[in-house]
DNA sequence: CCCATACATATCGCGTTGCGACACAATATA
DNA sequence: TATATTGTGTCGCAACGCGATATGTATGGG
């Protein structure tokens, strides 16, 4: 302790820290934990926020996919598991959970019987618009920080350019 | 397919989208759904590059928190549980794997011998090293494009001022 | 000095998630 | 029609995190 969040100490950013031999220094370390801190922390604020609603953070990012797709497009189960970078057969789970939720429904294709397109229910319009909302505010409340440090651990070798 | 990467779709910000008792647009989804794409897609780059020395990508994220603990501290069980973000017994099992895979070893502190303090094998600094330095790298890469996507989420709300 | 309490770590079993390998029907191609 | 390709689905596996519980270690009050 005394050492929780992990954004202050990773500030100062001695020159003598950079030892002969070492490539990176402490600090540089130091900062990519920090941006890592953050990028976790967003995921379980995302994590709890879906848990209020009864899912998962993989359900809400599925269903914003679902959302987010152009109005003139479908969104199939590969589709899905591209946008997720995942492989199908996860998807197909995924959706699996969905359906048995009642957040999304299958529809099978006339056109092509191979494929399924995917449909969000009123219900996971409904929640989906709360989840969104919720990241959106807190994503407003670390964006600074979140830029700040994705430009500080960019900036640490960007410029690196000391006399020999 | 022809809808790969998320983020060219997720820029004109149309205003007749925002129908009438909709309070999200589909863009602001679309923006939501590229911004989870970015992150997913540095992960997944997390996971490959760690993949490649053999370990996973909370191997490398627990390295990178003893490595850039200040100099004047050690890291136990309960600190890489609260840097990472996770219950101390989830710490336990992954220090087990980086003992088991000779990245770091355990150190039970003289002074108080429930702790136990962790420190990275010269294997595990060298590993760290490279994957230090190719996330660091791909996050110069994405930098500029994650900075936008955040500014753009925060922006679709921060300013829908619009005359009645 | 003893005991109750808090603390640090460890163990166990569970649920979720993603994966590779394989299976199978529908479609495209030859 | 024979063959490949595509889109989904199924199976078993491993990693990860969790809650509940256990065990040893400190610490403070009496």
């Amino acid at each position: 302790m005394t050492w929780r969040r992990p954004f202050e100490q990773a500030w100062g950013v001695p020159q003598e820290e950079r030892g002969r031999g070492a490539r990176l220094a402490r600090s540089e370390y130091a900062l990519l934990a920090a941006f890592r801190y953050a990028l976790r922390s967003f995921l379980r604020f995302s994590e709890s926020a879906a848990e209020g609603g009864g899912l998962t953070a993989q359900h809400y990012q599925a269903m914003l996919v679902l959302r987010g797709c152009p109005e003139d497009r479908r969104v199939t189960i590969n589709d899905l598991a591209q946008q997720l970078l995942i492989r199908h057969n996860s998807a197909v789970g995924l959706v699996d959970r969905l359906d048995r939720q009642g957040l999304a429904v299958r529809e099978s294709s006339p056109l092509d019987k191979r494929k399924v397109y995917l449909r969000l229910t009123p219900k996971g319009e409904r929640i989906l618009e709360r989840l969104a909302d919720v990241h959106r505010e807190e994503l407003r409340r670390i964006g600074p920080q979140l830029r700040q440090l994705v430009q500080q651990v960019t900036r640490a070798t960007a410029a690196p350019r000391r006399r020999a």
